[in-house]
DNA sequence: AATGAATGAGTATTCATTCAT
DNA sequence: TATGAATGAATACTCATTCAT
């Protein structure tokens, strides 16, 4: 009689992988875009990885380093697309035009970078790890902004753009990027 | 003679208590505040409200049907302030300065209200009953707008007025009142 | 030949269980005695009572508050038994014979009151809460010895207790009655 | 006694180091007495010793034949200094003098080598080889013993020394070196 | 009408060990 | 020879909900 195993064994042949740690930085951008903060535990950011879950706290230490670590690298990719445009603007009015293409294009994947955003956001009222980065993020955009316009005007240009930000990822009826266009105009011009 | 009990127990029965829905409302919202959606559980509620645990969901059958009916009611106040000061406004100027008022007295308690109302906002986002309660919101705060501004306008600042909602919630340098008048003006006059 | 089922489901029909807590308790001693502290996880105390893990903190709180009203249990049923022996003591000399009865009969089961002291008595020099536990017992030791004997021979007679205690534990080769009562009366006659 | 770090500092690579294993052994001892040994894991040796985990288990297969070893050389160490003292008396009663000294002296630092036999002691009565450690010290210190007492008498004394070591390990008002000596001079002469 | 008891699924984290390099 | 990467099992604990009384 020959034995035969009623269940094959789980295949995980992936022992070896050398850029595991970034793959798992971005994946945890990807749950907590597709679910939100309160979804992303390390069990769903494992298995939307395809990894055990050891491997999360082996590579990150915890949690809240994994999320600080992938808020990070999103910030850093935001404010350097960010800085490249305000960079490359010649005028104020350019300036603003670009920041219009920046809400829409830039973040306009509402499923991806603009819900990210917001949910930085709001846990960073409660997470002072998180915290660091939205202040690091605002602070890096708004040098950015003052490349065109005075510390005042900046200032409110941000918390406006943050509110068409938040508007546009939660909003039933986002406003288009006219509609953003005029907005700022008004309020900068 | 009195009965004397022999030892007191150490949680105090409220037999008769006919307003407890009502007072589960409110401390609903007090937990948010203090410790946000993720750490509004039934058994963080039941603690502060100092009731056993299956008088939340005798009374509410569920936690979405209990933070729903809280924020409804946390919104329904809201409004009412809102469009009660949006009604006593003479002119689009005062109804600027009734609106830059609301925002720094109304929702200025950066423990309450407007903790509240980002976590609301963000919660909806995943949340179908809680999106309900927010859209209704947005139309209702849009109507007492448009009672002075015209609905392009409305829109507008609306998208400003969560801007700077989010950025005096969470940013370290919030605007005072005499910044957030100048941005309302800039952007509607 | 009668069939037998490939897997039956597992049966959980105890719902309902008045004495459950004081259960938890005397099977939480049954396990640390019988695998030790370390071993004595709340899964494999839940697996050894047939109760749910969660059954556990839902009554307990946490495993530290667990432990400590289960050694406290012992304790008391331990002083009761030695009190009472020192209370019946016509002369010192019956004291010392009570005494060597006690550690071979009272705590004489090896796989359970006796190991499970020893595991209290180095447990306790890390965790505070089961400090006060064992502090408790041996001032209450120490005060029915006292019934009996001098402070400063109560004293020594307690380490010698607890050597043999230990030596009777954890030695390959008990010392007998007899030999317990000739230490005994070495060191106090 | 080198004090334990809480938190590793920057990994420096440490290439060439010819005794690393007799200095992971050294550690090791450290961490039970600091943490005991239910908190002495692979990772906090590791930690440390400023070596790599893969380090301990490359030098010593596997946590059970580390453990042995380290508490081997440790019961060596004590062994030895101990007969040498029985060694050096001239008398029975010089020998008791040494053999109180011993316990004041040679364990007396109650954050080392007291903890750490207890420890064991505990330990052994679970983990076969463990057991086998602390027979041959119990058998090798009776011998000892033995130089100047008859074998009952030895016994007798070993179980005292037991009760003695365990009262000043965990006690809070452990015995001073003249009460031990009062206790050792009754029991024997 | 009201609640204490109970549960099973879920949480983050720690761990000893194996393996590829 | 030595180690960083990786893993799967185990840990204590929290939770929303159900149920019996």
């Amino acid at each position: 009689m020959t034995s035969v195993p009623v269940r094959a064994p789980v295949r995980r042949p992936r022992r070896h992988e050398p850029e595991r740690r970034e793959r798992l930085l971005a994946t945890t951008l990807d749950v907590v875009a597709e679910v939100g903060l309160a979804g992303a535990s390390l069990r769903a950011i494992a298995r939307a990885a395809d990894v055990p879950l050891g491997s999360l706290t082996y590579h990150f230490g915890s949690q809240e380093k994994l999320l600080t670590a992938a808020f990070t690298r999103h910030v850093d990719a935001m404010v350097a697309r960010f800085d490249e445009r305000m960079r490359q603007a010649a005028s104020p009015a350019d300036a603003l035009e670009q920041l219009a293409e920046h809400l829409v294009v830039d973040v306009g994947h509402p499923d991806r970078d603009l819900v990210v955003a917001v949910e930085l956001y709001v846990a960073a009222a409660r997470r002072p790890a998180l915290r660091a980065v939205t202040e690091d993020w605002m602070s890096r955009s708004r040098r950015s902004l003052e490349r065109h316009f005075d510390p005042v005007t900046a200032r409110q240009l941000d918390a406006l753009v943050e509110g068409l930000l938040l508007h546009n990822a939660l909003s039933t009826e986002p406003l288009d990027q006219e509609q953003i266009r005029s907005a700022l105009a008004r309020l900068v011009l």
